[in-house]
DNA sequence: TAGTAATGAATGAACGTTCATTCGCTGGAG
DNA sequence: CTCCAGCGAATGAACGTTCATTCATTACTA
């Protein structure tokens, strides 16, 4: 068991290390040694772990796709109204996005890439597909607007991709505060003028 | 005269290649004799016109910025209010990213990365100070939500290039009418109640 | 001591770049 | 009009380096 939870401790290194490196240089960016220096492992210890470069993107890919999801879907309010979801939604991403922001960058650069295989793909299809159901509810509700769900998500994700990349090159600071605002300007976008006026 | 103009349509064929191939595997996703074969020169032709790899993206960074920039300027209302300075801005960059699909998607794949230099640099940073003024000018006129002109810069272009994005993986498509949504739902995000009001 | 984990030098392919050579046009001589 | 010397443009083989990957060897554990 100790043996075990050792190899296993060398496998997070190496995909520590991968992570930081793939989402500061990109894919093509970053060598295999490099990542094996950065892991403090020998170059052929990478290959004892994983198939080779390419799958090991993918299992970073899946994994941190599948651990946002999570992070998210956690403290969903499943039973809340539209509202209070989008506003759960939002902020939980945020604290994700400050959370893990080497994850976010990486996600954000490696997303639809042609080095990411079939199950990688199939990944992001069903986080998409687990989202829309609640968008159609509000929007039946008549509190999202009338267009198309991913159109909503869309813009409201990058809307809060663009932000954590304005904030990742020093032009806003991503306060609590500030956060908030943007989920105002965000959610005050997609919904319906009603629901709007409703809050008020 | 007759020869002069031959010699910039290769290095034309040569920038044409390379905007092409960056925007579909990225700066290093992409070699130097890969160029060469798409422009139909070869290897060593391109150093001829270029100092190298990394000289070239500078080049294509900051013509297409600077044309983006020129195209979307050269129809802005300068006068007229901001709810129709937005719409025009919005629908032009649309009307761009729909004419040179290759360019925004090599601008957006390598903004800010480490390659680019000081000069590209400055002219992103240029940019973003042109559009500056007309954000603050629509907030003193109570149209435009009190926030950092930054934040409403992230979340409409990130909004936009999510849209751009989407379309391109194919889950939504950009006809007329869905930008025109998406501009109203943009729109009524980032101005005020009493603003939105005023236009009904 | 047996067996597995880890190593890092070795490998061949591919990289960005260089440069000796070739190509193709131009203008003056015959 | 024909020829060819001169010359910059274009070439692609060759360069040294670095890449991803392999594998014979070593180190460690049980």
């Amino acid at each position: 068991m100790a043996k075990k939870k050792f190899v296993e401790d060398k496998r997070q290194a190496i995909l520590d290390a991968a992570l930081s490196l793939f989402a500061d240089q990109g894919f093509h960016g970053t060598s295999v040694p490099q990542i094996a220096q950065k892991a403090g492992v020998a170059a052929g210890t990478i290959y004892r772990y994983f198939d080779g470069k390419e799958a090991m993107v993918n299992v970073l890919y899946r994994h941190w796709r599948e651990t946002a999801q999570g992070f998210v879907l956690s403290e969903f309010p499943v039973t809340a109204g539209p509202r209070a979801q989008f506003g759960a939604y939002w902020q939980r991403l945020f604290e994700f996005a400050l959370t893990y922001p080497k994850a976010i960058a990486f996600l954000d650069f490696h997303h639809h890439q042609p080095y990411l295989d079939a199950k990688s793909f199939e990944t992001e299809r069903a986080g998409r597909a687990t989202l829309r159901p609640f968008i159609e509810h509000a929007q039946q509700r008549g509190e999202l607007k009338a267009v198309q769900p991913e159109v909503i998500m869309a813009i409201t994700i990058g809307a809060l991709i663009g932000l954590v990349k304005s904030a990742r090159e020093g032009n806003v600071k991503l306060t609590p505060a500030l956060i908030k605002e943007a989920e105002e300007i965000c959610w005050s976008g997609i919904s319906t003028p009603a629901a709007a006026a409703r809050k008020k």
